[in-house]
DNA sequence: TGATTATATGATTATATGTTCATATATGTC
DNA sequence: GACATATATGAACATATAATCATATAATCA
């Protein structure tokens, strides 16, 4: 009764896999999947990918990605926080210099599934 | 002479692991990047989560994902659109309407590796 | 053929986002 | 303390993006 159906050309209802209800039911609530989003949401930057690939190979200072990525402090620093708040960086201050790197491995484990998606 | 070094508060350098110059060429060019970050900017939308968590559980025509998400027909498509040029999710059609499904397991296993974050 | 149902798409609009600029804060040096 | 260096941050602006509206296309049925 509450299964999805749809008239076909000849006029036969077709039954999907699950109930409409059911399926309704298993949706996992919108906030959590609002928190993935925006979890995958970080990824999807070039610049922020850009700074993760560096730290996924070295540790490095803010000056540092800022020259080797040859963009202003600012946006680094922007584009850091915004990984800061995601988990996906930490930092510690050495000197007057603050050094980062990644939160864990996680990350390297994310990228490399994208890459792999990229590259079929 | 190319290590990156900084003043620390002693005036002491502190080589990093990595030589400046090795680690400018050993980024990705720009390009690749950049269809890494582009990739992921398709999972960070709430709607389109929404659509491949549904799509995870169960084939769907857009009159079933639009009902069960309550949202303007319109709105559906123009993200399945997104999902399709992002090769993450195929369509047949069947009669009148058009049958939506995940394109590979590959992209189930992204969703739970950014719920693993998550959840952690 | 005309009406209905299912989906797609172009234009518009409101909002989100990234970069830049100017400036603040914090540490270290003289 | 005055100055330099490293980083962070708020405001402004330009661009990107998602939803909506109106409409087009496609298939089916009467």
């Amino acid at each position: 009764m509450n299964k999805i159906r749809h008239k076909a050309a000849d006029g036969v209802h077709i039954p999907k896999q699950l109930d409409e209800k059911k399926l309704k039911e298993a949706i996992p609530d919108k906030e959590s999947l609002l928190t993935l989003s925006e979890f995958f949401k970080v990824f999807g930057d070039v610049t922020r990918i850009r700074i993760l690939y560096l730290l996924s190979r070295s540790d490095l200072c803010v000056h540092d990605i800022t020259s080797l990525l040859e963009m202003n402090q600012s946006a680094i620093s922007h584009q850091l926080r915004i990984l800061k708040q995601a988990r996906l960086v930490r930092y510690k201050r050495n000197g007057r210099s603050i050094c980062y790197s990644l939160d864990d491995d996680h990350v390297k484990q994310i990228f490399n599934q994208g890459f792999e998606h990229i590259n079929e």
